[in-house]
DNA sequence: CTAGTTGCAAAAGCTTTGCATGCAT
DNA sequence: ATGCATGCAAAGCTTTTGCAACTAG
């Protein structure tokens, strides 16, 4: 907990007992979380918690390099601990996303691609996932 | 226009005017539309149309491949003609989508990454693009 | 102190749905 | 003829906004 508080103060951003949980779940899950999911997992501890805070919250952790947002299968955000470039891969058999990294592949890692300056990058990936292709669950 | 019809049929779908006039907003645009802009340049020749009709129509057509989906910069849906796989470009100066082909990069091209199968995959840069960098417009 | 945060509720989109009407084949 | 498409209007959802009350530093 001091050392979230810490990283807060190093990012120049207040220590308010709403963004510590979202730091929190963000963390514990290595998965990627819809923001009312986020908000779910937190509200009991935070009576009146509003969904728009936890919004402004992801947000400003999006801004601030606390977290990253993932837009896939074209429904709502997610968010995800990882504020680092890599990859997302959607299974269309059992619905999961997974993080994909793709290494060594030169215009993945380019910082200018077709005359244009890269500052962020997102690939998705549509398909079946090693899992159900072997017919497991 | 006859041509189209013919498409048309080889995908067994029927020819409506409707699907005639977003594909040819589609084949005349080579940018990336909302649904509503692809709605406002064909509601005048199509008295009644209704959005709804345009997004059903979009959604045949990405399913039949006969146009591309793209979801980028988490706002709206565009559709653009290209069913293939490429990726694209959004320049947070101009705002304008561009298509990004990257040939020659094998994690791109595989149908299999980590073990997953691979049907699909979009690819989304973002950054400042050549034309604002040299400070044109 | 006081600038930055939160909670609440309402608004704002975009997209989907249901059903009756109409049309392509 | 008849099954598929369309139009219309309303509902559904996620996300945003505005503002008053609150709080961390």
């Amino acid at each position: 907990v001091k050392e979230i508080v810490d990283v807060f103060k190093q990012k120049g951003i207040r220590a308010t007992p709403q963004r510590l949980e979202v730091y929190k779940v963000l963390q514990n899950q290595s998965g990627h979380l819809p923001v009312e999911a986020i908000y779910e997992k937190i509200k009991d501890k935070l009576p009146g918690l509003s969904l728009a805070t936890v919004y402004s919250i992801l947000e400003l952790f999006r801004d601030k390099k606390l977290a990253g947002e993932v837009w896939i299968k074209s429904d709502k955000v997610c968010f995800e601990s990882r504020p680092d470039i890599h990859h997302h891969f959607y299974c269309r058999a059992c619905g999961k996303i997974s993080d994909l990294d793709i290494p060594g592949c030169a215009a993945l890692t380019s910082k200018e691609v077709a005359g244009n300056l890269i500052e962020d990058l997102q690939g998705y990936f549509y398909g079946v996932c090693f899992k159900c292709r072997s017919g497991k669950k």
